[in-house]
DNA sequence: AAAATATGTCAGTACTATTGACATATTTTT
DNA sequence: AAAAATATGTCAATAGTACTGACATATTTT
C-alpha cells in the first residue's frame, strides 16, 4: 500500500522562458508598465481620500460629458452598487454633478465641473507625460503603432465603445 | 450677505479632448488593453478560488525559481502580510514548494512544482495568444517597438530588476 | 393599468492591500 | 559568547474595490 501521507512535491529548477511560444517577456512587461502607469495619479489620489475607481469615473466623465450612469457602468463594467460608493463621493465633494436627463427624466446626466475637470487633467498630466517619454524613446513613428497594439488588445466587442469619439454633449 | 447654502457647481458640457498635450487616447486605450488582457487568466483562476494575486506569484516563481521571499516582495512591491495569505494557499495546493536557503537558512528559496508550471503556462496562454495576435495587427517589426515602449513605460529604477534575465537555478 | 426600465439603497461577502506588533530562527557584529 | 541585525511568519485591525441579492421609487413603455 503506498504511503498516503502527503509527499513533498519536488521543486522544478528550471525557469520559464518564452517557450511553448508563450510571450512570458511582453506578458511581464505588461504588469510593470501597467503598475507603473497607474503610480503617479494613485499618489495624487491618496491626498483626496480617493481611489483609483474614482480616477476611472473622473476620467470617463470628463471623457463623455453627460453619459447617463448605465452607459458608465456598461464601460466601466462594473455593477451599481460598486459604482455607488464612489460615484457619491464625488458628488458630495463637487467633482461631479447630476443633471435630470431632459428626454428621460429617470436618468441621471453625469458631468464634470470645473473643479473635477481640474482634477481629472491633473491626474492624467504624469500618465501623458510617461507615454510621451516611452513614445519619445522608441521613435515618432512609434506612436501609431503602439495604438494600434493597444487597440488590438482590446475585445473586438469593446472596440465600438472606444472608437465612439468623445462627443461634447447637447 | 452671500447665500451660504450649496450652490451646485455648474456642469462643464465639452468633453475633454488631447489638449494641453494631454493624451487621453493612449491613457484610455491603455486602460482598456489591460483589462482584456487580464481577464482571461482571472476567469480561469475563479475555477481554482485564486485571485490575482496569486497568478502574480506564480508567475514570477516560474520566471525565477529559487528566488526568496524577499526578492518577491520586493518584485511585487507588497508587503509580506498581503504575500502571507496567497503564498501560504499556493502551498498548501502544491503549486509552489519552499525549500531552506543553502547558503542562509533563514531564507526559504521559492520554486514552482509540476503542477504549479502547469497553471502557470495554462494563465499565460491566452495571453500570449491576445499579444500574439495584436502584434500581428500591427507588423512583424512591431514587437521591437513595443517592447521597448512598454520598456520605457517602466520607472528607471525597475527596470534592472527586469533586465535579470530568468536564469535556472543551482 | 400593467410591465419594463433607470436609478438608488441596504445587507452581506470576498479579495487584495495596508500598518503595527510581536515571535522564531539564524547570521553578523561587537 | 553576547548582542544586534536579518529573514520569515503570524496575529489583529483597517481600507478600497468588487460582488450577489433584495427591494424601493420614479418614470416610461406597452
Amino acid at each position: 500500500m503506498p504511503d498516503r501521507k502527503r509527499v513533498p512535491e519536488l521543486p522544478i529548477r528550471t525557469a520559464v522562458a518564452n517557450e511553448d511560444g508563450i510571450d512570458f517577456t511582453l506578458i511581464e512587461l505588461f504588469f510593470f508598465a501597467y503598475r507603473d502607469f497607474t503610480s503617479d495619479p494613485d499618489e495624487m489620489l491618496a491626498d483626496y481620500g480617493f481611489g483609483r475607481a474614482h480616477h476611472r469615473v473622473l476620467h470617463f466623465v470628463n471623457r463623455r460629458p453627460g453619459l447617463t450612469v448605465a452607459e458608465l457602468l456598461e464601460v466601466l463594467k462594473i455593477t451599481k452598487q460598486s459604482l455607488a460608493r464612489v460615484l457619491k463621493q464625488l458628488i458630495d465633494t463637487d467633482h461631479i454633478v447630476q443633471l435630470q436627463g431632459p428626454r428621460d427624466r429617470r436618468q441621471r446626466e453625469l458631468y464634470p465641473t470645473a473643479k473635477g475637470r481640474a482634477l481629472a487633467l491633473a491626474l492624467a498630466r504624469p500618465q501623458s507625460r510617461r507615454i510621451h517619454t516611452a513614445l519619445q524613446d522608441v521613435g515618432a513613428e512609434g506612436r501609431a503603432l503602439v495604438e494600434g497594439f493597444l487597440n488590438a488588445m482590446v475585445n473586438p466587442e469593446l472596440r465600438a465603445q472606444i472608437d465612439a469619439p468623445p462627443r461634447n454633449h447637447e
